[in-house]
DNA sequence: GATGAATGAGGATTCATTCAT
DNA sequence: AATGAATGAATCCTCATTCAT
């Protein structure tokens, strides 16, 4: 009886809470948030929907919960990589972390997805902390380059395309998955994206310096 | 009663089966299937629920005819011009004629989106019928051009790369409108945005000659 | 099947609508508007609950609409009598109407106590039309009668006295029946209660003539 | 942990037990009991739903206890004054006594209403016990000052008469405020109302000696 | 004595849909 | 082609209550 020991982890959240985040995540993910029934998480997190609202006020909370938990560490992988001198190789190990991480978080980015298509209200506070902070840092790189391939004005564009290439390849995996019968998120496949946004990167930016010469 | 002559155009539809079409149309885009009601959709179009079926058989069937109407066109633009024999200059005209019509349908792209991030039941054969045979397409050009920077079998994430790009920037245009407060579909940015890819993809094709000398 | 001819008095209201209100009434005279339940309603109504909302756009809205049809034809009942020679017939006429209105509307009084009792939102309104004016038509003829043992500002506390005397004999009724073991609104309780009143008031009325001597 | 001390007064309640009873009573007193949440209560008297458990048996079971502590005295009220010889002035004091009581307990006459408006069955037995004593006794002076303006009969019907003036003046003050922009309840508002009960009271019991002579 | 978590039952309301008119 | 009314099922959420800690 008394072997069992206190459920919760005093640190943050009782496992009860982070389980019902992760099924939540999953089926947020799957199916947006008009598309999820409280009923359904609850079942899928062994609960009754009134226990589950012992732990989250509503279903918009729930939501936002995920979406918090989910994204707030995705910025920090990429708030963490950006200051060095070659721009080409920290690129690349953006890229390369930022894959890592929605790998290991197959929801995330349709997650993401299904907040950006609608107005994103759950989303908008998180991602404009990241997004426009890493457009002036990359308009300050563009024009340090003295890149003449690339003008400023399009720093915005490089940056909402890359994100539109990263994420887009995992909120789509369901879709490529039909098409090409095989599972774009495999570790083979992963590392195939991967290996292609380096290349696309080096071309981008390596471009500059056969212009440049 | 018959002062206003016939409302039903019999070649195609009703016009008011054309703006439930429409008013749907928005509705779907912003909201998805799940989270747009029937009560909605009527309301905007100035009808009972109860009359919506007398145009439509079911709410699904009205969200299948939606996606139909707004994606078989931009097949029909797509599969209209691959055959040229200067790549890059094809090319800048697909990207051109694509964003064009994405342009004139704002809501189709996030149409995609949704239909796309689950597993798109409804899009599953028209898609199906339009991505592949293009990445067939791409992977004999790539051949063709006997590009050795970018192999084979990195046809097909060059077109899933293109399409990310693409439909991601009409996609997500209400967030982009909210973190750079001007609307990416506007005019001016719609032609920035093209002029962007264009110098994209020249950068991908025209590599190819200065890694060959 | 044609020969129910249609089921909506064009009036004002549908049968059905008439008979949610009928219903309701009696409910929410019981047990109050909270402890009434939608499901209750509609049952004594041989409807279900979702029919119910195609009459009334919330529970709110019935309790008002409720409020609102029970209250003011006794508004009007009032308003209708109130200018005489002789005040003490026309009090009485007055006492009489009510009482008989009351009577025929056996909901009324409890729902009118229901409703004053917390701030009365739904009431509010129509009372400040009725028990003022009231109030303000007493204090004139108090005035009137140059009556010395009634001052001028003592008739808002004899207009609600009246109210108290009148109303709580409805409103309590199920109490009395408990505590006295008759209907105290059987016709026979009722002529008596009115008499009483009607003692009640010539005592309040004639008394100032024996004073005055 | 018993550095404050005993908590509890094994006398009679402890002193969360009373804290509860008051904040009910003030709930119930507004909202009735269906009305009136646990949740809320409990929050009213910060403790949890659950704690409240440990001092009531039940909602209802709290209620009760409610009405009881109310009403009890009250009946103690009553019951301590009746006997004395000039009726005049006893009933006189009965009034300034009651209506003292119920000033004090400013939620008590609310609490009665509601009981009352529908069976009461909280109420009844309680009741019962003060209100038939009450009529009795009543009857028997009416009897014995050989009124001839007042039947014997008439004596229920000016018992509940008194009761609804008395407690309808209370029951109803939240309605009373939004009409006359006052609060019925102040100290100079009652007096008034007292004053105002006490020459109703000396017109039903002198005129009996008028009509004598 | 207090509480976090759990729950079955029920709260009001909305759902997509049907059908007679 | 349009609609008012009806409905079973589902919506999110709150209810009063229990119990192990």
């Amino acid at each position: 009886m008394t072997l069992t020991g206190p459920t919760t982890t005093t640190a943050e959240g009782s496992v009860t809470r982070e389980r019902i985040l992760d099924v939540a995540e999953a089926l947020f993910a799957q199916r947006g948030l008009a598309g999820t029934g409280v009923r359904e998480i609850a079942r899928s997190a062994d609960l009754t929907p009134a226990s589950l609202y012992n732990h989250f006020a509503s279903k918009q909370a729930l939501y936002d919960a995920v979406i918090e938990r989910g994204v707030r560490p995705l910025l920090e992988v990429i708030g963490r990589l950006p200051s060095r001198e070659h721009t080409a190789e920290a690129f690349d190990d953006t890229i390369g972390a930022v894959m890592a991480h929605l790998a290991s978080h197959p929801h995330l980015a349709r997650l993401i997805h299904h907040e950006t298509i609608n107005g994103g209200d759950s989303l908008k506070g998180l991602v404009e902390h990241w997004i426009r902070p890493l457009i002036e840092q990359a308009q300050v790189e563009v024009r340090r380059d003295q890149s003449d391939y690339w003008s400023d004005d399009e720093a915005p564009l490089m940056i909402t395309g890359w994100f539109h290439l990263v994420v887009g390849h995992f909120a789509m995996a369901p879709m490529l998955q039909e098409i090409f019968g095989e599972d774009p998120l495999s570790p083979h496949n992963l590392e195939r994206q991967t290996r292609f946004l380096r290349k696309l990167s080096r071309l981008m930016m390596q471009d500059r310096e056969s212009k440049d010469s």
